[in-house]
DNA sequence: GATGAATGAGTATTCATTCAT
DNA sequence: TATGAATGAATACTCATTCAT
């Protein structure tokens, strides 16, 4: 019987489990963590709550493992970052619409967190995991892009990462936000502080 | 002359419901707006569960009863804007620490309010209330204050906003934040953009 | 200053009372008696909990006065028996439907008699007192209008009553009831069955 | 030979469904409908109140399965109508005191259907099933039996059934009936107006 | 008579989680 | 792995009733 051969192999548990993570995420999204019953997430993935517990230790477990893999998925770093550190934050805003749903599931998780240490310590091991990827990269951009060295890179990134979680705050809320392209504005004539020689 | 106006004593109502506001924020602050039952806030006030239904419709009333007080309390407005606006928002980021309270219960109620119709309703009201009156005492003050006339307050506003609530998030989730020196150099960096004659 | 003439004075407490029962007749006929609260009728009435608490022991007191008032109205005895009994019965039946709101009431106090020990008396008395006025008139009658000495009028009144109280079930229970002309039909054909001559 | 049907024993799910319904019924026969928790249920049933409602969507849900189940044993239609029609119905009146417990659930029944759609709606299909199956049964029968093809026997048989509901609304009251044998005698006399040739 | 704030006990229902099969 | 019946504990909310004012 052959090995499938792809370095990690993908067994039926791992199909189940992905799928659950899947669901799990979309329910989340749209009705909210705590609407959600295990059973509801049973019933739309066709298992029983039992086998559910086969996969996950918690519920609370699902939440993580959906943030995680949003995260993963809409968070991607620019592997090479082609262009400049301002260009790349700038798409990214630009296209902050795209990054709805994983915001959804952040604030879920942030008031899950302020309960359950499991999730606090989980959710806060991904994004200091993220802040460290970037933090790795544009170090080394910050000398050649004409960002100031003044600037302090990674106060400037923790900004940067606030401001896309309190759009998820804000959008829960209802608040109107201002469109794509004024945003975009906004952000791009901030970014252009970073250049050297100024000084407040 | 008839005794009108601040001399007449708040009435009972009036009292007990104040009383219910405090000690649902603390509690709600403490461990979590899912956490608190109507019942343990009846045990810390020295009421009856029944009781507290008679001055709020609601649990999730009450969160946002706490949420209208904090944000009154911590989020004031200059109200002669008696510096310039680079500095009114420079003194605001030196002392975020002393708001954790306040973004933690604006956490849990963007997570409420993902979930309940009347809560997003509610606290929408309460910060579009508030951006209204930052924009028009920031609107006046663009011209005197040498801020370019480029600048969009309306977006620059929505992005100082979500900065702050975004903070709540990271907080929740125990992401050590920047030291506020380096935080406050950061920010400051970021809006030397209002000075007039910088375009990208 | 001249006392109202007519022998029963009605001063404002009982207007007051009379509002009430009128009131609490229609909500308890309306939304069932489970369900209104004695708040409901608080505002229906503009009166305040505790004011009705002044008018009537309990809530269920307000049952028994309010069946008490639809059995007076609905259910009046013909003062004279001016025609025969199949013909006062037979219209009776004719206009069942003017008396489905007193049936509803029925049926809530028998449900609340079988827990209630008072409401139980109460109501009880109501209808012994009707089913003996009813005796009283046509124990006389039986002779003169030609309705056989054998039967047993006591036995007959109760199927009668029994068979209105019944329709309220049904009523109730939202089971269409025959048309007033069949029903009539129905019922008459079964009463001929009352003169003399007739043995099983 | 593959064991089918009765042979098999019912599921363990069936039983305690079955025992549910059962000790249902008694209590609320005992104390009535309102007046018993679903934790006097799970307590009399050896079970929690969690598992009562894997098996019932409702307490409303329990009061309708107790009442079909009820009507099912107590009010048996004769399978084969051996005697004629009148002396069926006789036996029925005959023996009324047997249906004392259906009779009371009936009218908790008709009070709860009063307020809860899904009640009205299954305890209305549940009478009109019964109805509609004695309505073949003696439409067949009125030819073979003499009676009066000018009786309308759906009348007859909605003035049957009322009058044994209403019979439930007294006794809840507690009025005292009339001795079975009076009763009888007198349900008797009204029926001799099945046989033909008689006309007001 | 009336008010309305407060009581206190109760209720149906939900849900994450477990475990024998 | 999966099932699904059962647990057990908790929860928001309601309501008839009382009583100081």
């Amino acid at each position: 019987m052959p090995a499938t051969g792809s370095g990690t192999p993908a067994p039926r548990a791992s199909i189940t489990r992905a799928a659950l993570v899947q669901s799990a995420s979309e329910l989340f999204v749209e009705q909210g963590y705590g609407a959600v019953s295990v059973r509801d997430l049973a019933r739309r993935t066709h298992l029983t709550s039992g086998a559910i517990y086969g996969h996950f230790r918690n519920k609370a477990d699902l939440l993580v493992a959906a943030i995680a893999e949003r995260i993963d998925t809409e968070l991607e770093t620019p592997s090479s970052a082609p262009t400049t550190f301002a260009a790349t934050i700038g798409r990214q805003w630009r296209t902050y619409r795209a990054r709805t749903a994983m915001r959804a599931l952040l604030v879920e998780g942030a008031a899950a967190a302020r309960v359950d240490d499991d999730v606090r310590r989980e959710l806060g091991e991904l994004l200091r995991a993220k802040l460290a990827e970037w933090r790795s990269i544009y170090h080394d951009v910050q000398v050649d892009q004409h960002i100031d060295p003044e600037v302090d890179m990674d106060s400037l990134l923790v900004v940067l990462l606030a401001t896309e979680l309190g759009l998820g705050v804000l959008e829960s809320i209802g608040v109107e936000l201002p469109k794509p392209a004024a945003w975009e504005r906004t952000i791009n004539r901030l970014l252009t502080t970073l250049r050297p020689g100024r000084r407040p």
